[in-house]
DNA sequence: CCATAAAACAGACATTTGTCTGTTATGTCA
DNA sequence: TGACATAACAGACAAATGTCTGTTTTATGG
């Protein structure tokens, strides 16, 4: 490869890089090598170095592939979450797509149990959650009042806020044209399957 | 290893590998080896290779850590794309952050252009759009009556509804305490940034 | 018990890949 | 021009990794 200014190559190298590395696999020093055409992996390998001493790189040593994007992998881990359709039996079950469908997610903490259903109804619509929303539930056990949380009430799986009052569990709509439900009272099984933490609306 | 019932083993390979995949970097088979306690490679290519015949994993042949997500890579591409805070000088230009924050996106084109912005204001409530939700758009230059758009009308940007009338443009707030906006009537300059394809929001 | 299939093991070889030492070319600045 | 820094090249070695052939162990069904 002809010589080129200063930073120019490396710039070029660091996208190259990068991209390869969010398309699922961090290139050999020989695939920088070959896709710049240089004569020599060294050449490679120089740039290589330098962006990871430069901090725009991370780097496992050794290993093959072992370039990172430093800001990933640590700061936020991405997490493939299965797509919940359908309720049976009382109990959510992945829906037997063929093949699952599944969402791509950036958590905090990557050991949340996590999941996505979409929203049907309209019982939490001031709540800017609309017909056909997806939403992202960590699983847990209990919730604080004040949080959406996704109950399983009956055989359906609803979307509500999460209150309590008189030290009973309700579960409130945001739609004046929908009733809170509160589950103890008319004996309904009551059990809660999660948190919501993130709502997504795909536009058309 | 000891002997474990068939299929067991496997689809523990399957659930690790595929974990490796998505935090980053697909494993060697060596990785697997020692991963599962294996004292033979071949252990753990056998099993592999079966996931590969089987089509849960695919694989590219001779290069190291070669196998990937079949249902990856093709039917649904991931992108990072940038987080746009600022407005500057009548431009969205990239929070210059360090480092700059990205999001992940699964798109149907992976040739699309795009960014995401966080919503100021409470002009698209009755869309479900709440200050503080993140919007995804894809750059465009035009636009269809009844799409979500992001414009630049002086020197801010907006989410507003795009409509027609007359052969006019016009931006539609979705919250009755805000008059639309018309953009050439009062001679501010316009621009259309792009479409609004999804609606994030983040509770907690 | 025997046949069969799958799981696991053993040991090796070839290729890929990371790494190293040293040299040559090109641009910048005094 | 000459010192200096960076880019690019050359060739090689060693470790990591993919791959192969064959054997042993374990469960299952007739």
């Amino acid at each position: 490869m002809a010589y080129t200014s200063p930073g120019k190559t490396r710039e070029k190298i660091y996208d190259f890089v990068r991209e390869r590395i969010l398309s699922g696999t961090p290139p050999t020093t020989r695939d920088v090598q070959r896709a710049f055409g240089f004569r020599a992996v060294q050449s490679a390998r120089q740039h290589l170095e330098k962006l990871v001493f430069e901090g725009k790189l991370a780097k496992v040593d050794g290993r093959s592939r072992g370039y990172r994007l430093p800001e990933f992998g640590k700061a936020s881990p991405t997490q493939l979450i299965p797509m919940l359709g359908r309720v049976q039996a009382g109990e959510l079950t992945e829906a037997m797509e063929d093949p699952p469908e599944y969402i791509m997610v950036q958590t905090r903490f990557d050991d949340d149990e996590l999941f996505a259903l979409t929203v049907e109804g309209e019982s939490m619509l001031h709540a800017g959650i609309l017909p056909g929303d997806m939403v992202i539930v960590r699983r847990q056990p209990t919730a604080s009042p004040g949080d959406i949380v996704v109950a399983l009430v009956g055989d359906e799986a609803t979307v509500k806020r999460y209150r309590e009052r008189d030290g009973r569990v309700e579960l409130h709509p945001e739609n004046e044209a929908f009733d809170p439900i509160i589950p103890r009272e008319d004996g309904a099984p009551f059990s809660l399957l999660g948190k919501v933490i993130e709502i997504r609306r795909s536009v058309e």
